[in-house]
DNA sequence: GCCGTTTTCGGCCCGACTGTTTTCAGTCG
């Protein structure tokens, strides 16, 4: 059993341990656990055998112990059990909005409700309103969310998140006495899918806010509305929060609502050994201590941490992935940032599956400023999107050559290709065609539903070919579409090290693969980056936005990424790869 | 269930809003 399996597990059982009312400390300890097992990019087996798993955060003897037993036999006698005390449909009913464990037990515990369908049935037959605790207000709502209850648990792109904030961020703006205007939460954080929008304000005149806000023409529904805090679901389903503070909470409010929880309350933990108490407000002193560090009018997120003697720490950061301890160290990375792009190169054109032409896709880089920019075309395997043959690439790579002498392009072009792996892991190029390429990136687009070791000796293979550069989209995931291919991505990353060949960050807003959860500890060990944007079309060079949000969320520094380097040098890196 | 310049017990981040109830529990972030 792998760890995704086992933290799922854990989650489980975080879930009906909560329905039985029990410690909420103990449901945190595996949810805790659960997210620290997801996070960890050590062999689980090894440690299970080994000994060692107590070292990771949040696992102590108890859960080392039930990892063991489900790593070694599969089971786990303690979760059965308490399964089996506790309808698992139960556990849908948790999922609808304004149900908690307290309610989900009273209605399962008075009117027998186990699933969606009979919470549905009994909302309408007014019967639910009839419980104590509960009232008509509380009926409806049930009934309200349950309407669109697949709609609301919907994830969204990063990127599509972003688009449907602007509106809302440029609106809010607009507003008089509004001072400053924030998107917080896991989009500030640049997660590559989030659940919900966060927007703070600060605002002279919050009610004028809450007015303007909740009669905006994308809002469906008012689920929240208080003095400061509003909550409401727009028309495409998205649920966005809305929090009004004064100018002087703001940095301490964007602290807060930036999160992660799990950052928050690490920061929290700091500041009580300080003997202060932080909240989305500010610092309160308990006991006699005070509070010199904030004399300045305007404070800024810098200056909480500071006062924490620790550095800034930026958003990308803050997901208790040892940002703090490395804060605390004065290690914290110099992340990269979109200025020091200086080209990309896996891009397609109307050759291939691109909706724009070559010289129209290197006039979009010249107005991002680059400095160079790699064209690579799908390779003839991948028929579904118009790969080319040999002849057709031939006469691509004369194009470019004839575009570089022109003297009419500003960015130099190389000269490449996204050669398809083959199910057995050869390419789908001659190796004289693939010689006289600038750069090869190697990607699979097909078989994907290989086994993990057929996979991984493939894509092995692949990298182990001299004329590769760099490997195209690790896993194939579409986030989420379709899953990623199974693939041990430790053993590829450690047959890229061996074999000096370079990674891509594909930035993508719906892949960004490989995962940012493993490039910290990958460049560490030496690993370089490239990050890509998978053009298909003039417009989507922007998407290099988003492929550098996560090399950041990935603690990625400039000199690990291959294309912050000048044209002389990469021309150099190329010649010699 | 975890964790430790409050270290083997007793903490575990903190506040807004809603609805039902009449002072607050439950839910959410």
């Amino acid at each position: 059993m792998d760890k995704k399996e086992i933290a799922a597990i854990f989650e489980e059982v975080a879930d009906l341990l909560e329905l039985k009312s029990e410690n909420p400390f103990r449901v945190r300890a595996y949810r805790n656990a659960a997210r620290s097992l997801l996070n960890s990019d050590q062999d689980l087996k090894k440690m299970a055998r080994e000994g060692g798993l107590e070292e990771l955060e949040g696992i102590g003897k108890d859960l080392a112990e039930k990892i063991t037993q489900l790593v070694e036999t599969g089971r786990l006698p303690f979760y059965e059990k308490l399964k089996r005390s506790i309808p698992s449909s139960m556990l849908k009913l948790r999922q609808v909005q304004g149900l908690g464990p307290k309610k989900v037990q009273a209605l399962h515990k008075k009117l027998k409700i186990k699933s969606l369908a009979q919470l549905k049935k009994a909302g309408k037959e007014g019967k639910i309103a009839k419980l104590k605790g509960f009232g008509v207000k509380t009926e409806q709502n049930i009934l309200q969310a349950l309407e669109h209850h697949e709609a609301y648990q919907k994830r969204y792109l990063w990127w599509d998140a972003m688009g449907l904030a602007r509106p809302l961020l440029e609106g809010l703006k607009k507003l008089k006495g509004v001072k400053r205007v924030e998107i917080a939460g896991s989009l500030r954080r640049k997660l590559e899918t989030v659940g919900d929008l966060d927007i703070l304000v600060a605002a002279l005149n919050p009610k004028l806010v809450v007015k303007w806000f909740t009669s905006c023409k994308e809002v469906s529904r008012i689920l929240a509305q208080g003095e400061t805090k509003v909550s409401v679901r727009l028309k495409e389903g998205i649920q966005v929060d809305l929090r009004i503070v004064s100018e002087s909470q703001f940095a301490f409010a964007l602290c807060y609502f930036t999160g992660s929880k799990e950052h928050n309350i690490k920061i929290r933990q700091h500041s009580l050994k300080k003997g202060w108490s932080l909240s989305e407000y500010g610092f309160e002193p308990i006991g006699k201590k005070s509070i010199a560090a904030f004399k300045k009018k305007r404070i800024e997120e810098e200056d909480i941490y500071k006062a924490l003697s620790l550095p800034y720490i930026e958003p990308e950061l803050r997901e208790n992935l040892g940002e703090i301890e490395a804060a605390e160290k004065g290690k914290l990375p110099c992340l990269v940032e979109e200025e020091d792009i200086k080209g990309t190169f896996h891009n397609h054109t109307t050759a291939s599956d691109g909706k724009s032409n070559l010289k129209e896709m290197v006039r979009a880089a010249a107005k991002m400023g680059w400095e160079y920019f790699g064209i690579s075309d799908h390779s003839k395997s991948s028929v579904q999107a118009n790969g080319l043959s040999e002849e057709r690439l031939f006469n691509q790579i004369e194009e470019i050559r004839k575009i570089n002498r022109s003297g009419q392009f500003e960015p130099y072009v190389f000269a490449g290709t996204e050669c398809d792996i083959l199910p057995d892991g050869t390419l789908d190029f001659s190796d004289s065609l693939l010689n006289q390429l600038d750069f090869v990136i190697a990607s699979i687009h097909s078989a994907l539903t290989q086994d993990e070791k057929t996979m991984t000796k493939r894509i092995i293979r692949a990298v182990e070919h001299p004329s590769v550069t760099m490997l195209g989209h690790l896993t194939g995931r579409l986030l989420l579409k379709r899953e990623p291919y199974k693939v041990n991505v430790q053993k590829v990353i450690d047959a890229c090290i061996a074999n000096h060949k370079i990674i891509e960050l594909n930035g993508n807003p719906q892949r960004l693969d490989m995962d940012w959860r493993l490039w910290r500890a990958a460049a560490e060990r030496g690993l370089l980056c490239c990050i890509n944007i998978d053009a298909h079309a003039a417009d989507q060079l922007q998407f290099i936005k988003a492929g550098v949000n996560i090399a950041r969320k990935g603690w990625l520094e400039k000199e690990s990424i291959i294309n912050t380097l000048s044209l002389k040098k990469i021309k150099n890196l190329l010649s010699f790869a």
